[in-house]
DNA sequence: ATAGGGTTAG
């Protein structure tokens, strides 16, 4: 039996970068818009004036014209609120005139700043009837019905909301005193108080207030904010008591409420349902299903949705572009993300903050470098900040490629914006990993004293990646330390942290295995016997096999690959191919790999993409008994043979793997030769693996 | 901004 010695190192993998797309320039954008609006610059800039042509009093002192048909209200406010400071003239302007409706535009707006002061006034006062009463004084004897929308929609303060509403009740006798009540309820669901919206509703019910949709749709989404999907359902299916028929925005809260409860056969029902009613949906609505489907994984589904809208001529805007690539990122699809942006920017919208967001996290997950540093890049250079969340986003990207030099320029930003991007644990974490996979034992330390040193206690996370990178260093004394160091601030071992263990164990030298089996049995007892039983040759292969079953059916799912690569590594560098293959027999029955071989009529090929080496040449030396097997049992081969070893942009592969093939296939005297048309496979002709598959079996010649 | 729904993540 040959030996294969596998030393994992992470290399610098960005040779397996994707190539970088190319974002629509400015230029391009800017004759999309100008094709348009070819003389935009001479668009008139007032356009609100109802009456062209007709002479109307415009005076400072006037309330502003209401909208509502209701007559307005005698002024009986004080005058500082009633009107703009410092002009006391009457004055006759002609509204066609820009200064009219400038000047109207003004005294609104001080109005509307007025009426949000107060409100601001009444959210910090004593949430007592008299101290509200007398904040809101300043409105007068009778306060418009608007005025009151005003104060209430900027309050924030659940109590002194609820005085004020009684207030306004007080003073205004209007027949739609639904309005007041779906105003205050914003203000409950904006301090998420559940109990308050609800027992607001109780009230508007059992004084004979009709709710509306406004109330319905208020009251979904109060709900929704209070993480309470069955109290949105319940209002919901309520509505038909009070003769009320969802519309469209009901629709889409309500998609949404069941969307996040989890419930999305119901939110798709509704869907349906609305759009079977509705002739026209509007672009939320759409985003909220787009966004259903994308927190359910159902990427396609989201897709559809888009084709959809777009289909019933309903036109994408911004948020829906924005909800698409997120969920096109999500879904691990770089190449979509970048097909949306296009359609985006030709579509004339430019990205905004959420965009970029998107762009980050879509290229950063699938680790697709030049676009997500040329997105960083592009952000920094437009001023746009980025967060901490972002920023470490990138850092895992450069950790898992190796990316040393962006990851440091990017962390010195992070620095110099503390108000934004203040390094976390999670940076620290992702700067240790990075010089734990470039082997700069030092640099990760001086990253770890400085982490500690900015207050932050060492996590689980950063001492996992701390234990990584002695291990890669061959440190085993220091790996033995920070697991003792970790087991005094009391962090007890996960299944993640004990699977760096077990990777340390694969790159340990064979007379330091101990020191670090010792510390896997200490964080994991049954882990710990196994591997014992492992590096015990006199231990059967058949004991392996039950006691491996049983751990691994108990173990979490997300471990359990990353576990046998371990297993299967340590076996192939202790020389017990034997015991490899039971255990490669083991994952495949247990289903923890899966499609390591395929038949075509024209190919069988062999995939060993998400394995480790070790448990990659555990696969070929199984597949290639098997193609023997075949031979001897008369099967004919298909004119080709291949194996992918794939492009090596994961951890465990990078470049590795299929260097390591080749170097192993030649060792073989394999007739396997890498495909120059298609990366990351190794190819031959049936003509050519016939004899040596032959000469393979015949006894004098060892496996591999 | 002037009663209701939608882009926040590792």
């Amino acid at each position: 039996m040959a030996s294969i010695h596998i030393s994992c190192t992470c290399s610098t993998a960005a040779a397996a970068a994707a190539p970088s797309s190319s974002l629509l320039q400015d230029g391009r954008r800017r004759a999309f818009l100008f094709a348009f609006f070819p003389s935009s610059s001479h668009l008139p800039t007032v356009t609100h004036c109802k009456r062209p042509g007709s002479l109307a009093r415009v005076s400072l002192q006037d309330p502003v014209p209401q909208t509502s048909a209701d007559p307005p209200a005698e002024s009986q406010a004080s005058p500082e609120l009633r009107a703009a400071p410092a002009v006391r003239s009457t004055i006759w302007v002609n509204p066609n005139n820009p200064r009219a409706s400038r000047l109207r535009q003004q005294s609104s707006e001080s109005r509307y700043a007025r009426l949000a002061q107060l409100a601001e006034t009444l959210d910090s006062c004593n949430p007592t009837e008299l101290e509200v009463a007398e904040k809101l004084s300043v409105l007068g004897e009778k306060p418009s019905e608007q005025e009151a929308v005003i104060v209430l929609n900027n309050m924030g303060n659940p109590e002194t909301a609820l005085l004020s509403l009684r207030w306004f009740q007080e003073k205004i006798r209007v027949k739609k005193d639904v309005i007041l009540y779906n105003v205050t309820l914003k203000v409950m669901r904006k301090c998420r108080s559940w109990d308050g919206a609800e027992s607001l509703l109780k009230e508007m019910l059992e004084k004979g207030v009709e709710p509306d949709n406004v109330t319905f749709s208020t009251i979904i989404s109060s709900a929704r904010v209070c993480n309470l999907p069955e109290k949105a359902v319940q209002w919901f299916e309520r509505m038909g008591e009070f003769d009320c028929r969802p519309d469209d925005v009901t629709y889409s809260a309500m998609i949404d409420a069941y969307g996040r409860s989890g419930n999305v056969d119901m939110a798709m029902k509704l869907y349906d349902q609305a759009r079977e009613e509705k002739r026209r949906l509007d672009p939320v609505t759409f985003s909220t299903v787009i966004k259903v489907y994308s927190t359910s994984n159902n990427f396609d589904g989201a897709l559809n949705v888009y084709e959809e809208m777009k289909a019933l001529g309903v036109k994408p805007n911004l948020i829906t572009y924005n909800t698409l690539l997120d969920a096109m990122g999500r879904a691990g699809r770089p190449w979509q993300v970048k097909t949306i942006y296009r359609e985006m920017e030709s579509n004339g919208f430019s990205p905004n903050r959420a965009t970029y967001a998107a762009l980050v996290r879509a290229y950063s997950r699938a680790r697709y470098p030049e676009d997500a540093l040329r997105v960083y890049r592009e952000m920094k250079g437009k001023g746009i900040e980025l967060n901490v969340v972002l920023c470490n986003t990138l850092l895992a990207m450069c950790a898992d490629l190796g990316y040393v030099d962006e990851a440091m320029e990017i962390f010195q930003e992070m620095k110099r914006s503390p108000e934004l991007c203040k390094p976390d644990s999670w940076t620290y974490s992702s700067l240790i990993t990075i010089y734990s996979c470039s082997g700069q034992v030092e640099e990760a330390e001086s990253i770890f004293t400085e982490m500690v040193a900015s207050g932050f206690e060492p996590n689980i996370f950063v001492l996992t990646s701390l234990i990584q990178c002695y291990g890669k260093a061959k440190k085993i004394d220091n790996v033995v330390e920070t697991f003792d160091r970790m087991l005094k601030l009391d962090i007890t071992p996960d299944d993640r942290f004990c699977g760096c263990l077990l990777n340390v164990l694969t790159e340990a030298p064979v007379e330091e295995l101990g020191k670090v089996i010792e510390c896997i049995s200490r964080a994991n007892p049954a882990l710990g016997s196994l591997v014992k039983q492992l590096v015990d040759e006199k231990v059967e292969d058949k004991v392996i096999k039950v006691q491996a079953e049983e751990l691994f059916t108990n173990i979490g799912k997300e471990v359990k690959k990353a576990y046998c690569n371990c297993l299967i590594d340590l076996c192939v560098n202790l020389d017990m191919l034997e015991r490899a293959c039971v255990l490669l027999d083991m994952a495949l029955r247990l289903g923890i790999y899966s499609g390591l071989q395929s038949k075509s009529t024209t190919q069988w090929s062999l995939h060993v993409r998400s394995l480790s080496l070790g448990a990659a040449l555990t696969a070929l030396h199984v597949w290639m008994n098997d193609l023997s097997r075949a031979l001897e049992n008369g099967e004919d081969l298909p004119p080709l043979l291949g194996i992918n070893t794939g492009h090596g942009k994961h951890r465990y592969s990078e470049k590795g793997l299929a260097s390591v093939f080749e170097s192993q296939l030649r060792k073989l005297n394999a007739p396997f030769h890498e495909a120059p048309d298609k990366v990351g496979w190794f190819l031959t002709t049936k003509v050519a693996a016939k004899p040596w598959l032959e000469s393979r079996n015949s006894p004098t010649v060892a496996a591999v």
